[in-house]
DNA sequence: CTCACATGCGACAAGGATGTCTCAATAGGA
DNA sequence: TCCTATTGAGACATCCTTGTCGCATGTGAG
């Protein structure tokens, strides 16, 4: 028998492997009947709402074990950028599986899920916003550009593993000390 | 009269509003009528190829604005330097127009847009190694990574400016600057 | 064994986009 | 002015995808 979480997460992988892909082949990719797959989900369009979810859910999540808000206020140097790589890290493991939400135009274009990516965004701002007053991150950056430079660096790394450009088990330090220290010689 | 030019031009401004614009939307964008779109460019596929195309164009352009080749010989740090941010900027500036391209999945599908675009990604490659070996960028990354590390920032710049946490006239100093110091405190 | 329930399969209608065609209007040059 | 080439508008067939439905099958619990 096959599980309703059992067809999300085949549904993911099909999404991540042809983000155009067909309910028709995200059935076969389930193992399952089109037929059957409607029984789980009403729609496309709400097929791909609830995997987006999924990914804002995986991301408050990330946000909730580093305690995000504790941390803000905790003038912690040390545990903020910690935290910070522990983030960034999770972050890109995660877009393993959610890739393809980053870059989903019915993703994109849902108002729900945009409005929840927001108030995500505001929490994680809150963290840069205290990395920036404690020394960690640079104070001449806008705080809400952060989590830009994050999203843009999973996007490329994504595609340079995707390419073969990289070794996913690089993937992570790659990222993390690009976005860091940048790619320049210091 | 409508040339040939200003409907794919037209074609480029309607698609990145919305990369998901139905050839009757172009249309309308160009101000022409759907069947004379037809007359311009036979498929939307043909459509997406040909702006595809155009970027790539552009892409080589300003590779061949720096001399891509010749400075890879210089041995000039300097001025690898600054070509590697006039390259950045431009790409920038070019992103304005054809960002859709970045993401679209038509046109990261197409086999001969890939081909080329791993052509200059090659040119781009050599003179990321030559900036390595000149002590410009990192050693510890892979040449290949450089490039890909730029596409994620383009990416996300653009999100940033359309979502308003970025101003458009500040975005080439923060990619550029993310780029190559980081993000985080020297 | 029997029954209920989930599934697969096939068929169906509907909707949307695409590409083609024709015909009338129009603009621009000879 | 007249002729020609281009355009717009609309109609059309086609294709693909989606979502729904009915029916037969099979499986698992009791």
């Amino acid at each position: 028998m096959v599980d309703r979480d059992d067809v999300l997460t085949a549904a993911q992988r099909a999404l991540n492997a042809d983000p155009a892909a067909s309910m028709t082949a995200v059935a076969e990719a389930a193992g399952i009947s089109r037929a059957t797959l409607h029984r789980h989900v009403d729609s496309r369009e709400a097929l791909l709402v609830e995997l987006g979810t999924r990914s804002l859910d995986q991301w408050e999540q990330r946000l909730d074990d580093v305690d995000v808000e504790a941390l803000a206020a905790s003038d912690d140097a040390d545990r903020i950028r910690a935290a910070l790589e522990e983030l960034v890290l999770g972050y890109v493991d995660d877009s393993d599986v959610f890739g393809f939400a980053l870059t989903d135009q019915v993703i994109l274009a849902n108002a729900a899920l945009e409005a929840r990516t927001q108030v995500l965004a505001d929490r994680e701002a809150v963290l840069f916003a205290a990395a920036q007053s404690v020394g960690v991150l640079r104070t001449d950056l806008p705080a809400r550009w952060f989590g830009h430079a994050i999203y843009g660096l999973l996007v490329s790394g994504r595609d340079a593993v995707r390419l073969g450009d990289v070794a996913r088990r690089d993937l992570g330090r790659l990222v993390l000390s690009s976005l860091l220290t940048g790619i320049a010689t210091p």
